[in-house]
DNA sequence: CGCGTTTACGTCGTTCGTAACGATA
DNA sequence: TATCGTTACGAACGACGTAAACGCG
């Protein structure tokens, strides 16, 4: 058994049992590959997969055993492999995050800015999806760090480091009646208007509409979009009232929108970092982290490093004392 | 990186750092380790070990990582194999199990004669010690099976098996004052007499001194013994009255001896089979704790699988339900 | 006949063991 | 000088790539 054939029956699992596929994502020739499985399949005295004339048809039941131990090896091996680099005080190597596009839009700018200017040899890489297109992600191995809101069910796999919080906000056109209320802004007052907000990936937070529904309203969404450059553009055309992530109300929209601080008016949202367990963090991704979440420093990491689940992790960080990331400072007309 | 390199690589750790001895213990030419231990050091770009001249001086903190990783990695590929044989049916193999007198002794006689009746072929290596020895043995990767009684805290790296309970008897020379109480025998009377016992593990049961304690008697020991066949001994010469467990107190004794059930005057311990985590069972590993701890079954077993910790585990057996274990049955004087 | 796999074979790099050398206590 | 590790070198082995054959739709 060699590490090198181990690679590459996770390479033929994991391009549609098609060898010749296999061979061209390690850059080898497909005999190679061919004959690699068929030494392992040997070796070990057992049909890893099952063939239907010459194609591999499918996985045999313990085929799938030996995949679930060889990918164990491949990411020791890999973690060894990051443990020299690190060690050698390599600051080079790639990052690959995967993220919602709130947190690309508004968030990441500045921490990839910050990132860069300190590892300026890593290679980022972003890639921007829905929640459920970052765990596709995740679940492809493809990912460093997973970047999302809300419930962690889909991404059972990776530990969930909450990094901070925060609150909605409305939007409005300049002049709108919402921001001749002079009182503290109410869910009523909200529902009196149509909405435009985010459309929730599955599974994640129907928050917002329970904050409505727990006071007996029935909110009027006429539009949902999954980012809140689209929910702003329709607020600017008079489609409604927006509700968005108050770090996507920035300043640059102040000029020709209103903006109003709903906090307290919906539950806070938690965003988390994750990563895959049992992987070793390099230097780099260690900041990163940090940059992140802000309250994140080594010791937290090592308590994590310990944490045997998630609930774990969950308790170390009183949700209280995450920190709060708010939108643009100037102009911001405050609900409360 | 070489699957072989990182076995060498803990064949070095493991012997002392020892080149040479690696080489022998691989059964391979000492240049051919020291050439592939310079490769996997060049590769990582690190020394894994200091030198002192040309001999290796101690391990590298980032060394002691990596060897950490890369005992995964072999456990993995050990498993792999394990699982390969166990497909194809193969019952060959080796078996090493680590236990204490009592246990050799006196219970797995009957298990062994049945174990190596169905699996013939399967090389059974028993390995007797104390607690302390035994721990040693697992922590040398040379045991695949602990057997032991009480606490497991020496065994943290075991997935620990509670597998029957049993009683502790007492036992005398013929005719012995003790055999003359008509009542209930107690703990009051038994303190009356010089005993013969154990000499517990460290961090083992007290729980027999506790239960004297507990009355608020002091018990006389005038002698303690590692195991039961030297308690009888002295017990023939009139030294005092023995406290054994159960299990040692068999037919053949009774010849000279009387023996006195002592359920209900101790607590009943517990005998657990322990096996290291993450490790693949082969079939004859399953057959061989089904026959040691007969509440098993493949379901307990795929349970006991999904357990994240022993806390789990032993909340999976009900303490009563498990199979109370006791000895001869043939002129048994009950204390109840 | 196209797609994908296996077989065949020549080349090249790697591993291994023996033997000799070097360093350390 | 005994012990242990490294260097040197030739033989054997194994991996890889090209080319060709095979099987299946």
């Amino acid at each position: 058994m060699k590490l090198q054939q181990l690679k590459y029956l996770l390479a033929i699992a994991d391009n549609g049992l098609n060898i010749t596929a296999a061979a061209e994502r390690m850059y080898t020739s497909q005999p190679g590959v061919s004959k690699q499985l068929k030494l392992l399949e040997e070796e070990l005295g057992m049909q890893l997969f099952t063939r239907k004339g010459k194609s591999l048809g499918g996985i045999t039941a313990a085929g799938h055993q030996v995949i679930e131990r060889a990918r164990i090896i491949m990411r020791e091996a890999d973690n060894i492999r990051s443990l020299a680099s690190d060690y050698y005080q390599e600051e080079e190597g790639s990052l690959s995050i995967a993220t919602t596009h709130t947190q690309a839009r508004y968030v990441l700018p500045d921490i990839v800015a910050e990132f860069r200017k300190r590892f300026p040899k890593v290679g980022l890489n972003l890639h921007q999806g829905t929640s459920e297109q970052i765990a596709d992600m995740v679940a492809a191995n493809d990912i460093d760090f997973a970047i999302a809101t809300g419930s962690g069910d889909l991404f059972s796999d990776l530990i969930l480091v909450p990094s901070y919080r925060w609150d909605r906000s409305i939007v409005v056109p300049k002049g709108h009646e919402l921001t001749t209320i002079e009182n503290k802004l109410t869910l009523q007052d909200l529902a009196r208007f149509p909405l435009v907000t985010y459309v929730f990936s599955f599974g994640g937070q129907s928050s917002l509409k329970r904050a409505f529904e727990d006071e007996g309203l029935e909110p009027d969404v006429v539009f949902t979009a999954r980012d809140a450059d689209v929910i702003k553009t329709y607020v600017r055309m008079g489609l409604g009232v927006g509700i968005v992530a108050s770090m996507a109300a920035d300043c640059a929209d102040r000029k020709d929108l209103q903006v109003i601080d709903a906090e307290g008016l919906f539950p806070r949202s938690t965003t988390w970092i994750g990563y895959r367990k049992n992987t070793v963090l390099r230097r780099y991704m260690v900041d990163f982290i940090q940059l992140f979440a802000s309250h994140i420093g080594p010791q937290q990491l090592e308590d994590i490093r310990r944490a045997t689940s998630q609930e774990d992790i969950d308790k170390l960080f009183d949700a209280s004392k995450l920190p709060v990331r708010g939108g643009c400072n100037e102009g911001v007309t405050q609900a409360a």
